[in-house]
DNA sequence: GAGTGGTCTAGACCACCTC
DNA sequence: AGGTGGTCTAGACCACTCA
């Protein structure tokens, strides 16, 4: 909030004039704004200006454009948020307990869409907290694809990067689901956990943008590790 | 400047160009992209049309500009995940089961930064598959605000629309927070549940843009209802 | 000093909408 | 026909970086 001078470009002053009137509530959702011309002669500045400013405050979200018909405020979307999840824990050290080619079950096959005579590479990885295990890490990759081929290498890699390592930066998507499960079986044992503790599951789908599934993932973490933190709507930052 | 149907204009044309380049691994986060000068000339455009297709790449997260050195291919975020929650399930029905004034216990008073005698409105929901319980929410909002008066309205509204009765709609945002937890007392009963069953706990607090506390809000949720899903990293629709 | 992106202007033509 | 936003131009000055 440091304005003391006139540092702000004119645009920059147009966005925040109207983004005032928005959050003062003198503009609603679906209201009208001035048009680009009415703006121009209003603060006296041309029209790629004025553009500018709207141009902001839409990829901002707050407005929309509808050709021909003007600038309308937006409707706010208070249920989307946005959240962060890493395998990596802070203060937590990992390490991989098995590597190994399996067939895989119904369920891999779905996630990976393979038929079930293809083999996966089958990851397990387990997250100490000191010497409590609090994370269970278990990563499905298609076998046909070249991953680094020192196992070595694979042992202290996560997944974005292991996925990274065949395709392009921008090449693929992550699909993610977050389930509330029981600890059971093969999981409580290898979290040395009691049965029926409480566990966040994680599960994450790596999509190439041709839609070529490139990983599937099962994140089983003791509470209260691993909490997921979202956040929506508006944040006044600007 | 090329024929055949070009309904494209030219910065998007740009845009596209550079996109793909960057989908391809030609060019990788960290690389500098071509100035615009070079651009302008290459396609025999105006500057400002150039500077259109990069600022459309920023937006969209590919790129980014450090001014007087380039543009930038940005590193993509691939543990940044784009979820909705919404109170509301699909072919479910929810009444109220409560609502009062109580004083707040410690945790409430902590999420709504009230000191411990003054009141706040709790509300108490449950949401139905058919006649097997699936949700509990459990709100509670600061009594000295106006809510709306007649309890019949309250009694039908989810959280989003009830923070907005008393705040503009931009001026509040939503902080959340996943936990699995086990089905306890209160819960338990109000779910017709077994003890330990997982639930999944979703805990928003609605803040407005100055700071201040509006609501907050417990939900818990039977498994396999309320799943959460999200997405991330580029998604090609353009 | 040459090159870069950031801002801004004063025009222009277009397609579409409403009256 | 007059208003709207969408695109585009050919200039301009600025502040900053780097060699």
């Amino acid at each position: 909030m440091s304005e003391s001078g006139n540092a702000q470009p004119i645009y920059a002053i147009i966005a925040t004039n109207l983004r005032e009137r928005i959050f003062a509530g003198k503009d609603n959702p679906g209201d009208v704004l001035p048009s680009e011309n009415t703006l121009c002669g209003r603060y006296e500045v041309s029209r790629e200006t004025v553009r500018k400013a709207f141009k902001q405050l839409e990829n901002e979200g707050l407005i929309y454009s509808r050709p021909h018909l003007g600038y309308f405020v937006s409707d706010p979307h208070h249920d989307e948020f946005t959240l962060t999840f890493s395998e990596e824990m802070e203060n937590c050290w990992s390490k991989y307990r098995d590597v190994h080619g399996i067939l895989p079950d119904e369920e891999v096959q779905e996630a990976l869409q393979i038929p079930a005579d293809k083999k996966v590479i089958e990851f397990s990885r387990i997250t100490y907290d000191g010497d409590m295990p609090v994370a269970l890490d278990i990563k499905y990759l298609p076998y046909d694809r070249a991953y680094p081929s020192v196992e070595s290498e694979i042992r202290y890699a996560v997944f974005p990067e292991m996925a990274a390592a065949k395709v392009t930066p921008f090449d693929f998507y992550t699909k993610m689901e977050v389930r509330a499960v029981s600890a059971r079986g093969d999981v409580a044992e290898a979290l040395e956990c009691g049965t029926d503790e409480p566990l966040l599951l994680i599960i994450r789908r790596f999509i190439q943008q041709d839609g070529t599934r490139i990983g599937y993932s099962k994140h089983y973490v003791r509470q209260p590790y691993g909490k997921l933190q979202g956040i929506s709507g508006y944040r006044q930052n600007v």
